[in-house]
DNA sequence: ACCTGTTCTGAAAGCGCATTCACCCTAGAG
DNA sequence: CTCTAGGGTGAATGCGCTTTCAGAACAGGT
């Protein structure tokens, strides 16, 4: 009871297995009332041609592959009330970006194999995932370099977000600096603030690092001190950490910043209802900023002044790289950085 | 320049393939000195197992399919801005399930393959997710269901949501019906309310209509008039639809209902603002509720009641059943139906 | 009827790996 | 020192399909 092959449809609707073949891969080459037979016996049987054995004989799989990092403990059971902070945004980022990369991938044909993944190894998730695609998409940090060196040897991959790690890859980024800096920029010039507070991530996470050093550009080009580091971090990055950092921030006393700019948008929400909580009026008292334009910034009251970061284009543009260099493996390596846009909204008084 | 083989890495480190492949296969039963030369050589060669010729051979794959509606024209350049109302109902669904699917099937060892669709046939995106996977998960009305009798008999088939189009596949759905019954119910006997509108959407729509269903029978419940149809339906269920409902139901003059009852939450949104428009209080005024538990409905003033969807355990239960069918073809078909949970928030005057 | 030019179809050779079977080597027992 | 057990390894086969390369079938023109 093993699945029919193409000899079982070859036999049954008396033609060669080269014609079931060629019913399936090139239809118009089969005479019509061939073609009919075939597919009829095909139907009759249950046939489905094997994606194994046609990749093998075609090397080539049409699938596309992406890897990115795990926030939550799979073995966690995830309780169905409880969605974090940190679920919820971690949510956002990658789902975007495989519903990028999926509708980008199906225009050209290409199926999407996903899977996160923390650790490497010849035994992994990746390692399977690698095997089975054409090209590979990466999300930064979530495949061990040495792993990725010996991948992209074999296929094309390209890195998103995030440093790039090997030089001959491709690679696209958002415009991370850039996007904080014209948002500072913002804050100093069109609302004339000049005591600012930048809320970061860990050290350990290129995005807000990046923002953070879009941040000091902007002082610099205001005159403004120039901090070497920012005024607070937070190891997750989430709403709750958030909000203790906009009251870390408050208790400082009378030199209460202008403005408090958060490296992300989580955190930034966190931050607006410990200020209302707390009786601070935003913008009024205090200017409140975020990055990355997710849903909630823009419902959440006062609607968050933010930076819309073009997630799902990421990915489209990731398929784009892979296909592109599928078809010419001898592109010299591309660096992308796709550009952001500022929201001007109520938190910094632009409401 | 094509991709290193095991007869490659064989030649390299002077052992046979056989050798190559229990490396990978079956370390353990290598000796360390000879596995370690194995190894090394495979990272010179910037060696990858082929899935397709490791699937061929041993017959599975390793990895789990899912085919979900696409409800945006792929063509149609994504406009980074314009994220409408449709898209982001239909993006928080089925990136619910990818990720529930995608968790569960990391749990057993699986990758994800995913790709939405419109069509079938021998062609299709779903004939090739179908020929590489070892079982396949299937948002209900995506593939046609001559092709899933097909597919069905190759390999197992899960059917999300809708109704169970073949009776021999196992099937999950969340319980449509008696959550509304319950928000109903709710809305009758807690807050007394008598005069109820329900506004529905196509009526191919299984969720709608079973929701639909559920209304029904709580007024059947309560010895209230017994609607034959939905008060309302609207096309696509977004927010600006929802919104022209609302405006319609209070247009009809005097007799203005006590309370709506949308089919989603996308649509109840919509009719909160546009209620606010109109300067009718809820839930003072009138009571609105949705269904499905997106996060918006938490965010938005008043906070909606709705009735919450276990959408990513629906992914997750999919893959368990898969797993288990794996591992015993002859189980008989399962059908399971999710329950859901009752979210009392302000919209119905539980704030 | 004969030959030429097209279609259409079949035979056969892999694609890269897993796996069985037989063999060899080593270690320990006799 | 010989014999036996096993662990470790290699040769060979097949997984189901694609893809030449030829040959068969058929159309058209003389």
């Amino acid at each position: 009871m093993s699945a029919p092959t193409v000899y079982d449809v070859a036999e049954r609707s008396g033609v060669s297995i080269a014609t079931v073949s060629r019913v399936y891969r090139n239809p118009a080459s089969v005479r019509d009332r061939t073609r009919e037979r075939v597919l009829e016996a095909a139907r009759e049987l249950g046939y489905v041609p094997s994606g194994n054995a046609r990749g093998l004989a075609s090397r080539t799989t049409g699938v596309l592959g992406l890897c990115f990092p795990d926030y939550a403990d799979p073995d966690a059971e995830a309780d169905a009330e409880a969605d974090s902070d940190a679920d919820d945004a971690a949510m956002l980022y990658s789902d975007q970006i495989i519903r990028g990369m999926e509708r980008a991938a199906r225009r050209h044909g290409y199926a999407l194999l996903i899977a996160a993944s923390l650790e490497g190894g010849p035994e992994s998730l990746v390692a399977k995932v690698a095997g089975r695609v054409d090209g590979f998409a990466v999300l930064a940090q979530t495949v061990p370099t040495r792993d990725l060196e010996v991948i992209s040897r074999r296929l094309p991959v390209v890195m998103l977000a995030g440093p790039r790690e090997i030089d001959h890859l491709d690679h696209v980024v958002v415009a991370n600096a850039a996007g904080e800096r014209e948002l500072a920029r913002h804050l100093i010039e069109d609302h004339g603030l000049r005591d600012l507070a930048f809320v970061g991530g860990d050290p350990e996470s290129p995005d807000a690092e990046a923002r953070f050093r879009g941040f000091r550009q902007a002082c610099q080009d205001a005159g403004l001190p120039v901090p070497d580091a920012p005024d607070l971090r937070t190891a997750m990055m989430t709403q709750a950490e958030g909000a203790r950092a906009a009251e870390t921030l408050l208790d400082r006393g009378p030199e209460r910043p202008a403005a408090m700019l958060f490296a992300n948008d989580q955190m930034a929400v966190g931050a607006l209802r410990a200020l209302e909580r707390r009786g601070v009026r935003v913008p009024e008292d205090v200017a409140v900023t975020g990055f990355d334009g997710i849903p909630l910034s823009r419902i959440v009251r006062p609607s968050l002044t933010t930076v819309r970061q073009p997630i799902r284009h990421l990915g489209e543009q990731a398929v784009e790289l892979l296909v592109q260099r599928l078809a010419d493996g001898n592109r010299p390596p591309v660096s992308l950085e796709l550009p952001v846009s500022l929201a001007r909204r109520a938190s910094c008084g632009c409401g």
